[in-house]
DNA sequence: CTGAAAGCGCTAACAT
DNA sequence: ATGTTAGCGCTTTCAG
């Protein structure tokens, strides 16, 4: 392998310039930078990063610890973030949660080991007293993302709690009185706050919140359609559903299905979280669809700023959905 | 920041012993290691992944090039090579190739300099002659996954051929004559293959290829999208379809769906890929499904095995397919 | 404008 | 069973 050395001796000059005009870090004769040039080019050189991270002190890498990997929704996460990243010269290091705050930490730990710059992290149910003060520990700049978390940090996700009561008050509009809520994974603020619009919308009705119309999806898919199958097959079942998130959404919608039951016919339905395909879906979902985009790119304009030394307070940024109004609410 | 002299110091053993404990590498006393068991502790020591790298030659990291992380299926993909990964100790650096084969030598510039110990690659058009070629300068194994190329190299992907012939066969079967195809992006061997798949279908019943009923679909919905729509505008439009992978299911259903065309009533449709949601979908869509977790297992077992010194043969794996019969194909 | 040399924090011979 | 020490390939101060 070539290194700095070969370059260097080749051009007939030291490292340090070789090192030099590779990062313009300082001025260099046009001529003598031609020649290291020319050697670079011949050897087919090029630096070692690792080696470069250790003298430099920073690896220009920058981790992000996020859950389920699989969820498209978290797909295009990653993709914003990873673009808005290499745009400004970092790299990306993803690690999987598994929404678990155990494996969280393995994640987390890794990453830090690993000399990240900066770290994004959706946090895990309970990662306040695990994850989370091991980054603050190591003096690690840090965002949250999709999620907050009771800590001093930057934290950028969607707007939750307005959203979710304005899909909630279109059902109260159109007249419904009996409206079910599935809810996402216990723990995590997305959640809470999701679930708390759902409440302000009927309390602003003097509607009391009915224990028997919650349906608590967990993390996944099935246990939606399990708690959707069971409400639905009730006696006075709701007349409609608002769902939280595009997993409670899946499994919510094959409940329905195989009940037997049609949208809205039998009952209404609208939820968060859009799908590519939510109109291709008969009825088309009316939806609050989260803007990932922006998401994933102000999570890491507020990291980089960190990692060049800002330090004022912790910024908290809520991006707005945008309400898909279609037909599965009924009320074309 | 906290390093191994420190430790040492605190245990009052040389780094060469903390290093052995902490690596398994050498036996040392019980009780000298518990002292330096405790010394980490007490001090919080995490090791620097980054010197112990640049001292040992290796990184535990593993580069993985795909293109358009936000497809569902790269999604899965990336999880399913990840979990492989990290239950083997490695961790993934991901970069997105947005399937150029520029963009793709810049990821694998990086990865390359980073010096990960393995890569896999999911090889943009034309990358046989952009990136593969400094992989193999380089020395740094590398497997391909999806998607093939003409190198000499381990590659492992889903079964392309048959799986599209026995699409196209099914509705053959059923009686259709006029079959239109959807293919992705040209230049990458899965369309290619597939599409060769289609053509075997046609031939061994003496179908000739007719051209007009090609669409290409690109990389993108929205081409394919416009391609269904002008081929099932004109006066002679096929009554089947094959559409050729997840993101023209999408853009050719868009298209059926906008002219108001219904599936299969008017028009029958099969596809490879499955969706998540495909047996939500109205009707049912019968599709050939490919076994993500299996390919990114695969995928993993063959690059650590090369990272290990075996130099055997390449070998090319193919993962089979499943066939979901479902309603979309009309024969009910 | 350029070079010499001291590390960065760790691993792995080589000694003892 | 443990310690000494020479690097790994680069950056960056300090001299010139």
């Amino acid at each position: 392998m070539t290194t700095m050395d070969d370059v260097a001796r080749l051009a007939g000059v030291s490292t340090s310039t070789v090192s030099h005009v590779l990062n313009g870090t300082r001025k260099v004769n046009a001529e003598t930078r031609l020649r290291v040039e020319e050697a670079i080019e011949q050897t087919g050189y090029r630096r070692n990063v690792v080696a470069r991270a250790l003298a430099a002190g920073r690896t220009n890498t920058v981790g992000l610890s996020i859950s389920a990997l699989t969820n498209p929704y978290f797909g295009s996460l990653v993709h914003a973030v990873e673009r808005a990243l290499s745009d400004a010269g970092y790299v990306l290091i993803v690690g999987d949660s598994h929404d678990e705050a155990e494996s969280e930490k393995r994640v987390v730990d890794s990453l830090l080991g690993r000399k990240v710059d900066g770290m994004i992290v959706a946090p895990a149910a309970g990662s306040e007293r695990a994850s989370l003060p091991e980054i603050a520990r190591a003096g690690t700049p840090l965002v949250l993302i999709d999620r907050g978390a009771d800590i001093e940090s930057d934290q950028v996700g969607p707007e939750n709690e307005s959203s979710a009561k304005a899909l909630t008050d279109h059902l109260l509009d159109i007249g419904h009185t009996r409206v079910g809520v599935v809810r996402g994974l216990a723990g995590i603020s997305s959640t809470t706050e999701r679930f708390d619009g759902y409440v302000a919308a009927l309390s602003d009705r003097g509607i009391d919140l009915d224990a028997s119309l919650i349906v608590d999806g967990e993390s996944n898919t099935e246990a939606a359609e399990r708690g959707v199958y069971a409400l639905m097959s009730s006696a006075d079942r709701p007349t409609a559903l608002v769902s939280m998130n595009n997993a409670m959404t899946i499994g919510t919608l094959k409940a329905i299905r195989r009940l037997g039951l049609s949208i809205p016919g039998d009952v209404a339905f609208v939820c968060y979280d859009d799908f590519e395909w939510s109109d291709l879906f008969e009825p088309k979902l009316t939806a609050a669809a989260q803007d990932v985009e922006t998401i994933g790119a102000t999570a890491v304009e507020l990291l980089l700023r960190r990692i060049q030394g800002d330090d004022g307070a912790a910024q908290h940024i809520r991006v707005p959905t945008t309400f898909h109004h279609r037909n599965s609410c009924g009320c074309a």
